[in-house]
DNA sequence: GAATAAACGAGACGGTACGTCGCGTCTTAAG
DNA sequence: CTTAAGACGCGACGTACCGTCTCGTTTATTC
């Protein structure tokens, strides 16, 4: 390894400053106004210490904010409606908040630029919430609720990709009764393409 | 009138070039690495004239890209399925275009800065997409295909917010089987919807 | 010219403030302290707009403190040593200042470095030193107490470069009395280098 | 003692490497350009071994490239001309040298700045320069070529002052026939001021 | 036609954040 | 206690871009 031969190791105490300060400083004046030396000020730290971790500003941001928050253990509701109005709800508190609703059109337009930031998004946050589909998907094949399996990217694209247009991209209020809304459509939209991809060939999904 | 009493009018050359420098810089290099500056002198104009027309470098780079691109006709293919994807298709080939990826990014974390621009987005292009599904609902209702109405906000979130987040938030390669597999899911998701808000309760066809 | 096709032209408030807050700041923290931003914000002004001006921190102080300072008239004291000694003493008060003392050992080491401000520096305030020494130089060949001319150049190094090394780079103080030794010695040896070069042999110039 | 009480001792080899490296790299890049961290490398050696044996880079350089490098025997030509003539030739080999060209003019900064620096540089460096105008004044004055005493610094200054001037403020380049003129005028200048000081009232040796 | 008034190209302006760099110090593990 | 490696706090640097502001000039409309 190259980070052990040698050479004074990396304060922990440094690294869990300056995610501290950035969370804190998110929360008081938010990711746009949030200044990388407000930061290193702010965390008893200097700017090299900072970039020494982190490419920029914004991955800065993603790690503080997003990274490594674990998800809470699925609820099991016996039915797959009954998961994912569970699943979006906790969703829903967690990407409504205001920090995450300042935060989150900034890191869009950084994941569209920074490649590398982009793979870590995928890997590790991305990857997590998608498990959890999968797991949700298994349980209802497993209960026949469902005709066939689904790409778990598609109805975490179908459920979380519409919540997350309504608050980061049109910036709307999102209340319960839409949280409901989506999730109903979402496990209809799901059992559809189940159905679908089991082998109806019906594309137009004309009734009777 | 303000613009009529003496003075000089507007050079619509100055418009045109503006946009056309914009658009082509766009192309080239991507929205975040444009500059102002970059678009005077490619276009030949100065600032001042830039700044005379848009508020901010978003707004110019919006009206560019985005704005007054006339919606093509409904297909009016007979069936709410066959409407929404052809309808889908028509936006994906839109939004996937390259240019739109790199603005759209850079667009969306400007909508949460920017009031001014969010609601002359809201106005302008997002109501004129979901005018198209609302037309598309009522129609569908009219055939009988739908139980009762819903919003139209709700269908265009369901089907466009998908994609959006697909392509603008996870960066995905969307290819036209996904497109289809999204109409699907929607036609399916507004079908539950209706019925749902018509009064019958069986909320993701559950049983009992 | 170029300055003068199209644009804004530059402010000379601009200019002026950027000189006298150098000046001031230099007076009460001295050069090595100074700091860019410290002469933008007490001059109301923008970094950029002095960097447009200056290439450097260096070369901004050196316009500030020494450039365009006008030589005071001559003396004419009737004698060789007479003019010299009044005008090292002028040169003393000037050199020995506080100002000057903390100023020239920084701007000597950007000289070295930086080749627009060692010229500007030889062709401005330079050339108006050994200006001065030509005329006294000519004005004793005129009375005979030269035997020949002597490149100014020379006769400068001779008096002033002493005196230079002894405040600039030995940091000695310097008296009234030394600066009389040091104009006594730069007669005697401008007068030997006069009777030397006028074709007289004695390389050793031994006495008589 | 306090380098004995236990522990390892220092390696010499370290020493070299350091003054080594030092002087390979001013010869490359010039001191400006210089960093700790380059020598460091190059050098094979911590930081913290450079900073254990000299307490800024300017010191570390200054002992590098000037401490310690004896003189040569003086030459004694039989007269104080002569005797000067040599020393001033052999200085200016020294001097003129381009590591010495890019070192002077950063630690004239540098000792204008640095207290401890100056002292060091005053105490050896100077001291045996002053030394060696003091004992050529000696022998002039045992020789009867000089009325009285000078004071040592005060020759050092005349000959040596300008000669630094010359190649260290005003970059000028100094060829054999210049040294041969500083030569005689610092001769003629001291023995005006052994005069002067000796009682004679010819101030500037008024023609007799 | 002369006067008015706004738009024009050019580019300087104040402000602000950026990311880099170097210094001299400190902290490891190894010897 | 010294070593090599390298992280640390600090703080200045020079760059870049934004959106505004002045110039002197051009071009319609209004008297």
């Amino acid at each position: 390894m190259k980070g052990q031969r040698g050479g004074r190791p990396r304060d922990s105490r440094v690294d869990h400053n300056i995610l501290q300060a950035t969370r804190e400083l998110i929360d008081e004046v938010g990711y746009p106004a949030l200044t990388v030396d407000q930061v290193a000020a702010h965390a008893g730290v200097g700017k090299a210490a900072i970039y020494r971790r982190y490419a920029s500003k914004a991955e800065m941001a993603f790690v503080a904010t997003m990274h490594e928050q674990p998800l809470p253990p699925l609820a099991g509701t016996g039915s797959l409606h009954g998961d994912l109005l569970a699943l979006v709800r906790t969703f829903h508190v967690r990407m409504a908040a205001p920090a995450a609703r300042q935060l989150a059109p900034a890191l869009i337009s950084e994941l569209a630029v920074n490649p590398e930031l982009n793979t870590r998004f995928q890997d590790t946050f991305l990857a997590a919430e998608q498990a959890a589909f999968a797991e949700i998907i298994e349980q209802a094949v497993a209960r026949g609720e469902l005709a066939g399996t689904i790409d778990p990217a598609m109805a975490h694209l179908l459920l979380l990709g519409s919540l997350a247009s309504a608050l980061y991209i049109l910036n709307l209020p999102v209340d319960d009764p839409m949280v409901t809304d989506l999730a109903a459509a979402a496990t209809a939209g799901i059992t559809a393409l189940a159905d679908r991809h089991h082998g109806d060939p019906g594309e137009a999904a004309e009734p009777r």
